[in-house]
Order: C-alpha cells, then structure tokens, then sequence
DNA sequence: GTCTATATTCAGATAGAC
DNA sequence: GTCTATCTGAATATAGAC
C-alpha cells in the first residue's frame, strides 16, 4: 500500500477538483475546505502547494491556458504562412480562434467541457484580481488576431470589428457557460447536444463540442460579416416601430 | 428637520445601493454590512424589510423585470396586431426583444446601465435559487418570442432558433455586462461610446445605450439569418457560406 | 509533504429595547 | 421602523508536531 504518488497526485487532483468546482459554483461561492474536501487531502494542502485560493485559480487556469495561448497563436501562424503576405479570410481567422478554444472542449485531457464551461463562467467575475490577471493571459493572443481581422476585412472600421469580437467572444462564452435562462425555460442548452442524432448513451464532451462548433461558427461569421449600422446619430436604426412606446 | 421618508425611502436606497454594488462586486462578494453601510442605514434593515439577501436580491431584479417583461409583451403585441395574422419580420423581434432592454439603459429611473449591466453579470452566476428565480420570470416572455421565431423563419429548424436565440443573448450579455477580457485588453468598451462622436463632455447613459443597439443589432440579425450548418455530422464546418442566407 | 489544531476575521441572521 | 448587541457558523490562513 505504499502509495508514492505523494506530491505530484496531490497537487494535480486538487487542480482538477478546483476546476470542476469553481465551474459548478463559481470562485466565491466554493470554499477551500469544500475542494479540499473532494479532493480528500488535507484542508493545509492548498496554502502549502498554491498559497492561496486566488493563486489556485490562477494555476487552474495558467495549466489550461498555456495550451490554448499556444496553438492559438501556432494556428494563426500557419494560416499567414499559407496566405504568403496576402489577407486571411474571416472564416479562417475564426475557425483558429474560436475553433481552437472548442477543440479542448473534445479533448479530457485539456480539461474537455469544464474546463470550457469555467472559462466562460469566469469571465464575467467582476473580482479584480480575476480579471487583470486575464488580461495580462490574452493580451498578445488576442492582438494578434485583432491585427489579423483588421487586415482581412479593411472596409470595416476598426472600432467594429473590435465591438464584433466583443459580441461573438459574448456569443461562444454565453453558450459554452450553459447557465444561462435560456437552458432553464426551454430545456435546451449543452446537454441535449449529446443525445441529438443517434440514440446511442452518452456520447461524451467530445461530440457535444463538435456539435456546438458546428452551430455556432455559422452564426459568428454570419454577425461579423453582417452590414454596418447607420453612423448616423439619430434615434432608431430599425426602427419600423411606430414611435408610441414611451413607458 | 422631521423627515417623514421614513419607511419608503429607506427601502428604496437599499434597493438603489445594492443594485449597484451587486452589479459591481457579484452577489456572493457583496455583504450585507457593505451594502447597508453604503445605503446609509442599519443592518438589520435588510432582513426587516427584505427577510434575507437572496430575497433581496431578487427584489431588485424584480422592480425591474417588473417593467421589461410587460414592455416586451406589449411590443410583441403591437406587432403582431400590425402584422394582422402574418408572420413578423425578424429584425422586428428582435428590435422588440433586445431594443426594449437596451431602452432602459437609457432611463436612469429604469435602472439605466447599471441595471443592464448587472442583469448582464447576473446572467451567468450559478447560483441555484438565482437560476430558478430568472427561469421564472422570463418563461412566459421568452416562450411568447420563441414562437414568434419560429413563425418568422419557418424553413429554419426550430432547435436551430433556439440555439440562434442563445447566442444572441450571450453576445448582448456580455457586451452590456462589460467585464470581459477584450475590454481591459483593448481598452475599448462599453465606455468609450460615452465619448465617441462629439467632445462634449459625460453624455451619460441614454447615449452609450443607444449607441451600443446601434452596432448590437446588426451583428444579431446577421447571426440569426446566417447560413444553416451542415446537418450532417462530419468534421468540418467551414465552408463558406454555401446558400444565400433565407430568412 | 502531510496533518491537527487554532488564530482571526467576517458572514447572515435575530432578539429585544426604544 | 430603527437600532444595538449578539448568536452561530464558516471562511482563509498558518503554526508547529510528525
């Protein structure tokens, strides 16, 4: 019984229960001895091996991040090898941007689709040290693609494009968090993508992040591309209401 | 110096300071001691006129959602009695559907952004009795413009709307919640449209409201009229968009 | 590295005087 | 309705034995 998975075990399985449960409950609501708990270690584990509950999440999400930074990056590179100099085409740069991201979401051991539900749970934490520290984590990934759609679409004002990152980064996170009211009401949400085709049990994270991408990268370049609102400054842009409303 | 605001206005304040400080902090991250201290009034006001936090918390989305969900309604009613039995126009729903909302930004006494804003947050806490609470309010509305979908584009798979639909209110979500990461890496966000066009000085919020539906709504109506994914199950879904959009 | 025991702070809630 | 004082539990973090 000589278990010698003394300190590597620990500290992996206290990173993998973090994930999860952050996910489940989000960072404030989680408390040490309720990781410490699942994971059954001891309650000291966490100050000794991370230092705190903020560098715990930071590490829960620096193992995952240094891989999805990584190929984010790789995949632009490849596709502006490809094009020799000339623009990429919006869809390329979406399919390596968000593509990529969903990729861990079929892969286990790239924290499948918790990790994927954490990271846009997250991103709306409002706690400081959340978020200057995903700041720091996205800022050159993030420019580098920025760059890359503002060459590939250059009739489109700068500032657009930036707001339309905004929204489809709203868009993917909304749908990969799965908390939203929507999933509540209608009972449609992440989990009947496993179950949709074939009747065949529990298809796994694997194909449920396929099926989103293939829903969702339609709609993404379908909102990038779409026309541009008036620069005007009058009231509506379409409106066909009649101006009574008024509460 | 009698004041006789007594009772009403305390209740008020509380609700005003913690809608504020709920939007700023997060539900869990803001204590009761926080909020009545700001309010300027006892601590054990909260539990005689609310009987708890969570129940607070949901009176302050209630005054709220109060006033959205009878807009919304009346706004889908307005259209369909104009339609006089015909389907409705897309970009119409929407215009009712995400135009309200984005009207009281622009309405200090309706909450005005910092009511959107936690609204937007408060979308993605994963809080179970926050959960069900949002699951409540919006069934009604949300099923009335499910339908309402669902008639307007009949050739567009009914799972397919409602995936469309949250995406749509992922995007806006995020963008009027404004802690994402592409807002502290580029510096662009929600307030620079407080500053965009003319120098004056502070225009408040009426304007960065008005000005976010402006880019807002293209983007969601050329996601929601985006070409159909493949049905089929194979890998990729990358290709250009194939037929031309219907809608 | 692991564990027990504990220090310290703060949370939400309430009893009861006014 | 308001306020003080307090109950009770739980949080993060750490000291020090093993």
């Amino acid at each position: 019984m000589s278990e010698h998975r003394a300190n590597h075990d620990t500290r992996e399985r206290i990173l993998d229960v973090a994930e999860r449960l952050f996910m489940e409950n989000g960072y404030e609501a989680t408390s040490m001895r309720l990781i410490t708990g699942a994971a059954e270690v001891n309650l000291a584990a966490v100050n000794y091996h991370f230092g705190s509950k903020e560098a715990l999440l930071r590490e829960v999400f620096r193992r995952r991040l240094e891989w999805l930074n990584r190929e984010r990056l790789a995949a632009l590179d490849r596709l502006e090898q490809q094009a020799a100099g000339g623009p990429l085409k919006p869809s390329q740069i979406l399919e390596a941007f968000f593509g990529t991201l969903l990729r861990m979401g079929e892969d286990e051991s790239l924290g499948g689709m918790t990790f994927l539900r954490l990271l846009g749970r997250t991103l709306t934490e409002p706690a400081e040290f959340i978020r200057t520290f995903f700041a720091g984590e996205y800022e050159q990934v993030i420019d580098r693609y920025k760059l890359a759609l503002f060459r590939a679409l250059p009739d489109v004002p700068r500032a657009e494009i930036v707001w339309r990152l905004h929204f489809m980064l709203g868009a993917m996170s909304y749908a990969i968090a799965g908390t939203d009211v929507l999933q509540v009401v209608t009972g449609c949400g992440l989990r009947d993508l496993a179950g949709e085709g074939s009747a065949e049990g529990e298809p796994g994270d694997n194909v449920v992040a396929r099926r989103l991408a293939r829903r969702l990268m339609p709609f993404l370049l379908g909102g990038l591309r779409a026309p541009l609102p008036q620069p005007d400054d009058t009231s509506g842009q379409t409106q066909h209401r009649t101006p009574p409303a008024k509460r």
